[in-house]
DNA sequence: TCTTGTGAAGCGTTTCACAGCC
DNA sequence: GGCTGTGAAACGCTTCACAAGA
């Protein structure tokens, strides 16, 4: 499925509007409308039918939304309706929470293969993965992983993002806090959470 | 200092501009023009230059940027020219990462305080930062805590997020997959990292 | 000559208002 | 009557082109 002018900023809600569908129906609920997704999630409601409008309108007027539906196309066309395995480098703090973080599976989401350079680490079974030496880094298209997630250090990071091209990656979750440069049919979204909390004091009133 | 009508937009970037200035001081550089400044972040010179205007402007023309003076100036506008005291609540994986994290320093944040609601992690002491007990999670204003980070599960973010306002802090780094609710005097950024996650897929052209 | 700083044009997103359908 | 879907208007940000200044 590949649609016709559907803006980025769309795209960077519909995994918010899946967070809120996905509540919805913890709560045992069957149908929404965008008003009250909207109040789940603080948007405006208009803003969620002009996105779902972009690929044709999900909803049944004077109704709303069938949950179970909408979260099916959502996952669609975000391509999560299928098992994305990634694998991850670097097995230090931050590479350990993301491990064992509980909120992959829901979207689809397995950490299937887990790197690092450190030898003392290497064979260790972390949450059911086994931590594997980087030079093992290769060939994950044939062991099905198509993403990768980067959390080593910022040195090591540009030549980690090299190393999961060469091996068939086609996108990458960087939390080094750099640019990482790859050639451009692959997709790098990087997250410094640094430069979120730097921009907090901004907002806060001088006392 | 209190600007114009500064977009959101550039205020996201300045923490961006900093880091590519910190890198380059690194370097031993002492100026640098704004195409230098775009390569090293990979970014339009011109939109450099154009935030840098809504604050009058900082280079010399013909000459470009020095790096020092730049960087106290964007600090000084983000407020980072202090030290800005955070409180650390949720010392699980992700919270013990967000603790050993080496990147806080640089833009002036000290992890102040650290909470967590389990007795056997009370007391303990994790990167020079002792563990307290949720229940000593107030009057931080008098500890001069001005920040708080939640690391806590979803279902425990929002009345986190309550005692932090109640003990008095002005900003919150969200970490919880949950919109939270504050008095609008109070400054929330919410990082999901799942949700970023979840639109790479979209990019990745099918098979 | 080089590089900044900036009005204005261009562009994409948000918001609105209401027609269309259940 | 209620809620969706959508063209059009409003808005804000990005990009451009060039004047101003070192």
């Amino acid at each position: 499925m590949r649609y016709h002018r559907v803006p980025d900023e769309t795209i960077k809600r519909l995994p918010i509007y899946l967070r809120g569908l996905l509540l919805a129906a913890e709560e045992g609920r069957k149908r929404i409308s965008s008003q009250q997704l909207a109040e789940y999630l603080r948007l405006n409601p208009w803003q969620i039918r002009k996105d779902f409008s972009f690929f044709g309108g999900f909803g049944k007027r004077g109704v709303g939304y069938d949950i179970q539906q909408l979260t099916r196309q959502i996952k669609k066309i975000l391509r999560l309706d299928v098992v994305n395995r990634a694998a991850l480098v670097g097995i230090g703090n931050l590479g350990s929470a993301v491990l064992a973080y509980p909120g992959f599976g829901m979207y689809g989401f397995e950490i299937a293969a887990a790197f690092d350079s450190d030898p003392v680490k290497v064979g260790k079974e972390v949450n059911g993965v086994k931590i594997e030496g980087v030079s093992k880094l290769r060939r994950l298209k044939a062991r099905n992983i198509t993403l990768g997630i980067i959390a080593v250090p910022r040195q090591a990071a540009q030549e980690t993002a090299d190393a999961l091209v060469k091996a068939g990656v086609k996108g990458i979750l960087n939390f080094a806090p750099c640019h990482i440069t790859v050639p451009k049919r692959v997709k790098v979204i990087t997250i410094d959470f640094v430069m979120d909390l730097a921009r907090l004091p901004y907002y806060i009133p001088a006392s």
